[in-house]
DNA sequence: GCAGTTTGTTTATTCGAGACACAAAGCCAG
DNA sequence: CTGGCTTTGTGTCTCGAATAAACAAACTGC
């Protein structure tokens, strides 16, 4: 009795690393695909075949055209465009949306933003799923689970989010019960989870963003009010023992600054949040479009012409900067990012903003300095959310998917 | 021809973990390491008897007495008393030490302390391993590596200690590159680590001492000046991606404090150093012994008696509740441990430091308070030291032994 | 057209671990 | 003290994921 083994039965544990290869394009080929696993080619080849069965990644059978190098051409390899997505759902202060996300952080189809924000969680967390069963629907594609992001912590392993400020939610109620309640509802046999939006703003810049490659991430962002934060090690999500970590808005940044509700006062929240900015420049909040629109219009606008509006930039800037600095001292990233408001501040003055954060860092002149950028990715949050429900196929394809 | 295979050639892959589990004390016998790495008993008793050959581990041939339950007894596995040791060496302020420690953190064979401090790094590193030297030339023993304990950071990959400022030693020496020239002038032809004293102390407790089992373990600890941190992140030392990560010293935890070299004021590093609580409470440091033995002594004979010293130990720990709780908001460790003179504070007033840090941290009330201990280890950056040494035989025992 | 280079596939082999049967060594009930 | 019951330890067969090595394919450049 020979053993001749088929195909399929070959590669199985480099299966998951391999298919995150591809999810992250850092896999274009089998041949990269060969050395960043550390396996034979034989594997190799195996693990793509196995891939490709499964639905998930495509491989061109012609080659590769113009490869300017010596030798046979790579054949490429490809998310399949028509493999299966994940549900990814966003709640944040002033509406919420849904989308379908393929592997390789690709959106495949959002419904319009809603501004509509129920008060009750079981109901704006319904809402929302049943317009992602809507899209799930229309596109006839098989789901592998769903993510949710919502702007408060949310503490593990209960799922349950802690500080929805800012939604009217009652602290601690239980998002990932009330989400996965829903999907069953919709008739949706999906695992999901949730996340703050922060966090997996983060998870998406790193595996398909600006921070791709990086080892130690730290992502800082506004949203309307607060600031968030985020660490991704080693391609992971830091979010401490019980997902409460990174929760660096209580940084002290001003000793007499503006009094916080945390008890303290001149914290990295309150001043250097959206309303922290236009109130520097001696602007009240208009009743048209959100905080950050406003704060990011002011920018836009008036940062050229309008000294007060300068001085306020560069002031808010230099007390972003000390936090970033406070946090580089903890944490010694090797790239930062930064969302929000913060993004536009680091627009306006580069400079400014990473000459602050070198000068108050502990190691910053020695050490080298750490890059600060913007985050680069649309739906970064929805994104991440995805990112969740893919995980589990991510770390093993044969047992999360049903073929 | 047939395939019997000989007990040594299998269980490989689980030679790493099962040599951790001893290592850390948590696999006392085959039956525990069998579930313990969650492999069949053939496995664990193929791995057993490896470990043994290697010489690292002894397996009771006896049964093992009394199990007070049913069932065949178990053979105790236990650190092989006569197996390989690592060379550690510490340097601080006011001294130098070396010692052999074997497995499961022994120590064998300690030097006294010695209390001259020469300027020049080669010339202390050189004295530290010659002593070394001679423990190793005494005991007989095999040395599978060595480690050094530096109170400065210590930047990787370079091997540099960034701020050696207690020891008069220029900034960056090149540590590493130092302790092996050492180590191969002395004849010993083995790889020398160096790493952060409290970072090596953190490691240590966290493998055999008061942070057991802690997923998330934050050290914080004194030393005559300034105030060191480090993060165990589920068993391995988390420094950041230079090695630079948790410098809390410059956590601002006293607006209107004392001003720092950092260019802040009110800093952790100037409020809860022994210093500080001397100065605090109205005292000069005297000539006789370290700042941290006067600090100790002061709150051991006076904090019952003089008001002041009270009152002064009480702001201090007022200060390092509010420093540790920024750092529960940033990190959210499930474990935190003190050293140093804050291991004394504590002891003084355990409810009202762990008081502090509950109030002040943001999740404090509402997601159950975070254990604050002091720590339990003798010599515990000395035992760090030795994990680091110890490491690539906990990695992969077969490639890093001759045998 | 041929040498050289890189990519992909086939076949046989290696080797760590699991399944299973069995043996050993204690407790306990009668 | 003898025979169940339970748990621990060991030997044999088998499985399966990956490797090695040989071969085939497809391109570049001379």
């Amino acid at each position: 009795m020979t053993h001749t083994r088929t195909r399929l039965e070959r590669g199985r544990n480099a299966l998951g690393p391999a298919l995150e290869l591809v999810h992250t394009g850092r896999a274009p080929t089998r041949a990269v695909l060969t050395t960043a696993l550390g396996v034979t080619r034989a594997t190799a080849g195996a693990v793509a075949s196995e891939l490709q069965t499964l639905g998930l990644i495509t491989v061109d059978s012609r080659p590769g055209g113009a490869t300017g190098s010596h030798g046979r051409p790579s054949h490429r390899l490809s998310i399949d465009p028509g493999g299966p997505v994940a549900l990814a759902a966003q709640v944040h202060a002033d509406g919420y949306r849904a989308a379908l996300v393929g592997l390789g952080g690709q959106l495949h189809a959002t419904t319009p933003a809603c501004t509509t924000v129920p008060a009750d969680p079981r109901q704006i967390i319904g809402q929302i799923v049943a317009a992602g069963a809507d899209l799930l629907r229309a596109s006839g594609r098989p789901c592998v689970g769903a993510g949710l992001a919502v702007p408060s912590a949310v503490a593990e392993p209960e799922g349950t989010a802690l500080n929805p400020l800012h939604l009217a939610w009652r602290a601690g109620a239980p998002v990932r019960e009330i989400f996965n309640d829903c999907l069953a509802e919709a008739g949706l046999a999906v695992p999901g989870y949730c996340g703050n939006d922060v966090n997996l703003a983060a998870l998406a810049e790193h595996r398909h963003g600006a921070g791709r490659g990086a080892a130690h991430l730290l992502c800082v962002a506004t949203g309307h009010r607060g600031v968030g934060g985020a660490l991704v090690l080693d391609g992971r999500l830091h979010s401490g023992s019980a997902g409460l970590a990174l929760e660096v808005g209580h940084l002290t940044v001003d000793p007499a600054g503006r009094p916080c509700h945390c008890g303290s006062r001149g914290c990295l929240d309150v001043e250097t949040d959206p309303l922290a900015l236009l109130d520097a420049a001696g602007r009240q909040p208009g009743p048209e479009g959100s905080l950050l629109d406003q704060a990011r219009d002011l920018l836009a606008t008036e940062y050229g012409s309008d000294p007060a509006v300068r001085a306020a930039a560069h002031a808010v800037t230099d007390r972003l900067g000390l936090g970033l600095a406070g946090l580089v001292n903890i944490l010694n990233p090797d790239r930062i990012i930064l969302g929000g408001l913060h993004r536009w501040l680091l627009a306006a003055d580069p400079d400014r903003l990473r000459g602050a954060v070198q000068a108050r860092s502990l190691w910053g002149r020695r050490s080298g300095t750490v890059p600060v950028t913007a985050c680069t990715l649309d739906y970064n949050s929805l994104v991440g959310a995805a990112e969740l429900a893919w995980q589990p196929v991510l770390d093993d394809p044969l047992a999360a998917l049903p073929g």
